[in-house]
DNA sequence: GATCAGGTTTGCA
DNA sequence: TGCAAACCTGAT
């Protein structure tokens, strides 16, 4: 933002955050909406430090990694946004998806004024539920249109309950996920990862791949069990920013 | 104009 | 079970 405060939605939430010095941060949001909201949200209850301890010193390059790394969390974000956004990911560039749930969030979603701006949430099921094929056409989906039709369709048939999946295993979560058109096992781990905060969970794009190839061709990340989700995510940082 | 981008599906050994 | 090819579209 113009002021250099972070924007963050969750749902129908909205806040801001603006750092002020290394130790203190100015937050939009009061009290009470933090606690119920936000502190899960940024998964604050989780001890990175702790992780990083504990899974120091297995592995030169992830140690590397989270050298890089360190302060990023994996947000616990809004599983339909997330399974929509995952889906239109694939064969995109980070821009062009951003472009493509702008326009959904524009066309489908709620119009919210805030006492800073004007945005579009991301829309609910509902919102989506009298989406057609051209609607959808119009934010540059292509040939991903009918795989965001049927995941809009089993979740306003109730085949499929985002809120549900919570209370699922791993394994049942991602067996949920991969029965809709379009989402494979990489979408389906981000999903489990970002949304459901599934951190054993390791979604294998293109540049994790290349950091599996760099290390030999064996995974690393089986050194790391539970948290082998949060090393994935210092991995995707350094092979994507703090590489070179 | 060709190639690629935070994959998945489909078809065929 | 495993491996290519095909797939929409915007960016480089």
């Amino acid at each position: 933002m113009e002021d250099e405060s972070y924007r963050f939605v969750h749902r129908d939430h909205i806040v801001y955050i603006r750092q002020i010095d290394d130790h203190k941060v100015e937050i939009s949001c009061d009290r009470h909406e933090w606690d119920e909201i936000w502190s899960a949200y940024f998964d604050l209850d989780r001890s990175y430090d702790g992780i990083i301890d504990e899974c120091y010193g297995r592995h030169p390059f992830i140690d590397r990694s989270i050298d890089c790394g360190r302060g990023l969390r994996i947000l616990r974000q809004d599983p339909w946004e997330m399974l929509i956004t995952f889906i239109i990911s694939q064969r995109k560039s980070i821009p062009a998806i951003a472009s493509s749930v702008e326009s959904i969030c524009k066309k489908y979603g709620t119009l919210v004024e805030t006492d800073r701006e004007s945005l579009y949430l991301f829309p609910t099921p509902e919102q989506l539920s009298g989406a057609d094929a051209d609607g959808l056409s119009e934010c540059s989906l292509g040939y991903r249109v009918p795989y965001i039709l049927d995941a809009i369709d089993r979740v306003n048939r109730r085949e499929l309950d985002m809120d549900a999946l919570f209370d699922y295993d791993d394994e049942a979560l991602l067996n949920e996920l991969l029965a809709v058109h379009g989402v494979g096992i990489k979408v389906a781990n981000c999903v489990a990862l970002f949304a459901y905060n599934r951190i054993g969970c390791v979604p294998i794009d293109v540049h994790i791949a290349h950091a599996i190839a760099e290390c030999g061709g064996k995974s690393p990340f089986e050194l790391y069990g539970d948290n082998a989700g949060i090393m994935q995510q210092y991995v995707f940082y350094y092979e994507k920013n703090a590489k070179g």
